[in-house]
Formats: structure tokens, C-alpha cells, sequence
DNA sequence: GCTAACAGGACCAAATTGGTCCTGTATGGC
DNA sequence: GCCATACAGGACCAATTTGGTCCTGTTAGC
């Protein structure tokens, strides 16, 4: 089902969390208590958003986590490759060219390529301030345009 | 890295295998002899795409599989998801709205799921066709226009 | 100096996935 | 009419991956 991992849903999460209300630092517990996720694990996520710097930590008591940049400056694909790094939809593509071992079988590459760039800009487009916002409208004939065909 | 399951990747190499001459009935060995993957795999991949009707079977003796379609009638998100299920992100798109448990703090599904639809469109977008073509001049420009931002 | 909080690991458990195999059934050829 | 071939539809096992927990520093405030 394509699936996101769940560390990265949680990382949106967590991230449109933070961005709520940036004024504030967050800590840890603080984040898993207010969306109810489990706090080691919360703690694992924020700590590798921040080593990718898309979060800043401040060490110490009163420490925790802010938004390195602004909320508009953030985009969905960021903090998902953060995560799960590169975003890929096969194998092959993740390893780069040569890399498929049924080459001889994969005429398919150059089709699921195509693919695979409209996803990652897909997730380009979503800023984290898009992600908080409740619900704007939801002008969803705007998400993908006729123009995505392939073949105009 | 917003993978997709290695056997759905399978499904879209074996469709496009059997796409390629379509004249002919294919059977499951054949085919896995041809491109290069486990035979039992195959087989169980093929049956799937059958079940679904993407393909049609002919038992017996002299039996096999052929498409059920014409190439640009069958589209990647069919392939896709006749194998791996509905195309969702997350589990909770997935499971319909309310399912998610930590509801309380998802206002970003909304965000989520204009991403989702716009990975679904991409998907639909491309046809069995499209991906069997060797590699058509690939039009980059055109994969991902400037009209899919969310806020125009 | 003490406490709070992040850094960076190691590590385990479990769920999912990928792969194999077996039995049945239909069909075509001899 | 019989037999070989090939799909149908399961059960089932193995292994990779993922998610989650915990422990030991280290830093910064009070």
C-alpha cells in the first residue's frame, strides 16, 4: 500500500506539533504525553530530526526542541527522508542506476522513474505550515493537475 | 523511502513482461525464466494479478496467462494496488477517518491526505503502456507541472 | 553540585513480508 | 479415454525489517 513508515507519520506528527506554537521550546515527554505517543520513541524521532537539522535541541534543564526554520520552509518530503531517508519507490531506484540485479527484466525503470519524481514533488509541495493548518478549503483539484499525464 | 513491496514491484515488471507480446499466452514458468525471479514467487504474484482481472488465465495444457486489457486500459495504480491494496500513506487513511487512534493529535491529516491523493494520481497517471515503452524521451517537465502546490 | 534534558548508542521483540510447497482441478494432446 | 501440463488456492515457514525500550554519557541551568 505504499506505505510511509510509521516513525515517518509520527515525525509529521511530532514536527506540526512543535510548530503549533514555535515561541516555546518542547521537550521530549512533554510532545509524547500531548499526542499520546509512546515516549522513548518520541524521543528516538525528535533526536534524528534534529541531527538532520530540521529541528534545533537545547541541551539541559530547560532544554528540548524548536523549529529550526520556519514552518513554510519545512516540507513534508524533508522530514520524511529525514527519517526514512532517501525517498525511493523500489530498490532499484534507492540504489541508483546499475544497481538492479534483473536489469534485463526492467524496461519498467525509466515508467516507475517517472513515477517516482512526481511523488517525491508531491512532498515538496507540502510545506509543514500546510500540514498545521486545520482544514483551508481543501482545494483539492489543485493537488494533481491534469498536467501530470505523462504523455500530453 | 516510501517503498513500495518488493512483490508489487514484481507485478509491474511481470505486467509489463507479458505486455510486451501479447499475442501469446505466457505461463508463470516461462515468465520467471525470462525475468529472472523466483518461479514459485511468480506464480503467486501472477495468480494475484488474475484474481484481480488484470490478467486472464487459461488452465490446462497449453494454458497461461495474457492481459485482460490493453496496455493503456491497465495503469500502474491498478497493478499496484490489486497486489498491495488500496494506495494509502498512512494507516489511518487507510483505515478510513476515525480509525486513528491518537486522533487528538492529527491535525495534519488533512495535509497527509492531499499528499495522498496527489501519489494516487501519479500512479493513475501512468499506464502499463507508458511503462513498457523503452524510454520515451522521458519529459521530466511535464511529470510534476506547477499547478500541483498546494496553495496556488 | 545537583538535577533536568538531550546524544548516541545497543539491544530485543514482534509484525510483516517474501518465498516455498502441496493438493486440487481444468484443459489439451496423444 | 488417459495423461501431462498448468493454473487455483491454500497453508506454512523463514528472515528481514521495524518499532520500541533502555542505558550510559554530556551539557546546561538553578
Amino acid at each position: 500500500m505504499i506505505r510511509l513508515s510509521r516513525l515517518a507519520d509520527y515525525a509529521v506528527v511530532l514536527m506540526s506539533h512543535v510548530a503549533a506554537a514555535k515561541t516555546e521550546v518542547h521537550n521530549a515527554v512533554d510532545i509524547a504525553a500531548a499526542t499520546g505517543l509512546p515516549a522513548p520513541t518520541v524521543s528516538k524521532v525528535l533526536k534524528a530530526l534534529a541531527h538532520r537539522g530540521l529541528l534545533v535541541s537545547q541541551r539541559g534543564a530547560r532544554g528540548g526542541y524548536a523549529l529550526a526554520r520556519g514552518a513554510h520552509a519545512i516540507t513534508v518530503a524533508d522530514i520524511v527522508s529525514a527519517i526514512d531517508g532517501p525517498i525511493a519507490l523500489t530498490h532499484c531506484l534507492k540504489s541508483g542506476a546499475g544497481a538492479c540485479e534483473v536489469e534485463q527484466g526492467c524496461p519498467s525503470r525509466s515508467g516507475l522513474n517517472r513515477i517516482n519524481t512526481a511523488i517525491r514533488s508531491a512532498l515538496e509541495a507540502v510545506t509543514l505550515a500546510d500540514v498545521s493548518t486545520p482544514m483551508p478549503a481543501l482545494p483539492s483539484r489543485a493537488v494533481a493537475g491534469p498536467e501530470m499525464r505523462a504523455q500530453p
